[in-house]
DNA sequence: CCTACTTTACTGCCTAGACAGCAATTGCCT
DNA sequence: AGGCAATTGCTGTCTAGGCAGTAAAGTAGG
């Protein structure tokens, strides 16, 4: 209500400008990173979304869909689909664990081990191109800053 | 090819980590940023989404449905459906216009001129959530990288 | 004028994610 | 042992965006 609330914070009402703030930006930022990715990705066959997934469950950071929602934002019904989808392609395998008879372990097919190494050099390609001229030093700085915006996304909101 | 190739950017296959990269990273605080505006837009009875719309027609930057997909990556026909979900609400309104029949004029209703005014705030709220600890000169530096960014976006792919 | 091309808005159809509800399984607690 | 809450994975149902196709309206060139 009072004046000061508006020096809270970087943005004000009266220099926020919705084309140039940093959300319009974020999210441009954001599209056009998985656009090129999937863009990248058909010809492999799968899609953005996909190559996440598949590169999680690779990794071993994955390896039950419910460990995959907890990291990713989608609900256990998402997931479900997904894996569906990746199982149909033959690029993963549903397995039924004996120790805990709720839990169907994620595990690659032979074909998807074969795609596997394929993955990470089509995100590189991808994050390069979007960072023509920039320094090591500037990489690290622009992580760095997003790092710690999304520190502050884990806050609870404070007043005001 | 080459390993020279290995150093045409700041990302190489050695070093790349899909988990702390710049990617997951961006796609992530994009994630958060939308989340946090749906979750303060829920009281207005409109989404993130919508907010986005409704602010570039109300600031006279997209008086057709065609200029608003030009600058917002939705296709004609997502457009035509969204619009629909404005009107429904009855925050804007649709008029043929007459020196092209073709087109179909946006402008906000006073319903939707009453709303107008609670945007911006909770915006900068958001943005300003996310940026505690910033100072100015900070959010220039991550605004300016991630113009860079973008710029770099609509270049072609450079081979390789 | 008349044809060919473009632009604009709209409509099916398909894919995909969110939410709620469900059954099976497990661990905990008395 | 028995009851109970939590976890896991799955299924309907809803919303929403992408793609292709269409009709109406405009534009350019002969």
């Amino acid at each position: 209500m009072s004046p000061r609330a508006a020096s809270q914070g970087p943005y004000t009402l009266a220099t926020y400008n919705p084309d140039t703030s940093l959300g319009r930006l974020v999210s441009e930022v954001s599209g056009r990173l998985l656009a090129a990715l999937d863009n990248e990705m058909t010809e492999l066959g799968i899609t953005g979304a996909q190559w996440v997934i598949l590169m999680r469950i690779a990794g071993g950071r994955g390896s039950t869909a419910a460990e995959l929602c907890r990291h990713s934002r989608y609900d256990t019904g998402s997931m479900t689909r997904m894996l569906d989808r990746l199982e149909e392609k033959g690029l993963i395998r549903r397995v039924r664990s004996a120790s805990d008879r709720r839990r169907v372990h994620l595990e690659l097919t032979p074909a998807g081990r074969l795609l596997h190494p394929q993955l990470p050099p089509v995100a590189v390609k991808v994050l390069n191109a979007h960072l023509r001229g920039f320094s090591q030093d500037e990489v690290a700085l622009l992580t760095a800053l997003l790092q710690r915006m999304l520190a502050n996304a884990d806050l609870p909101a404070t007043a005001s």
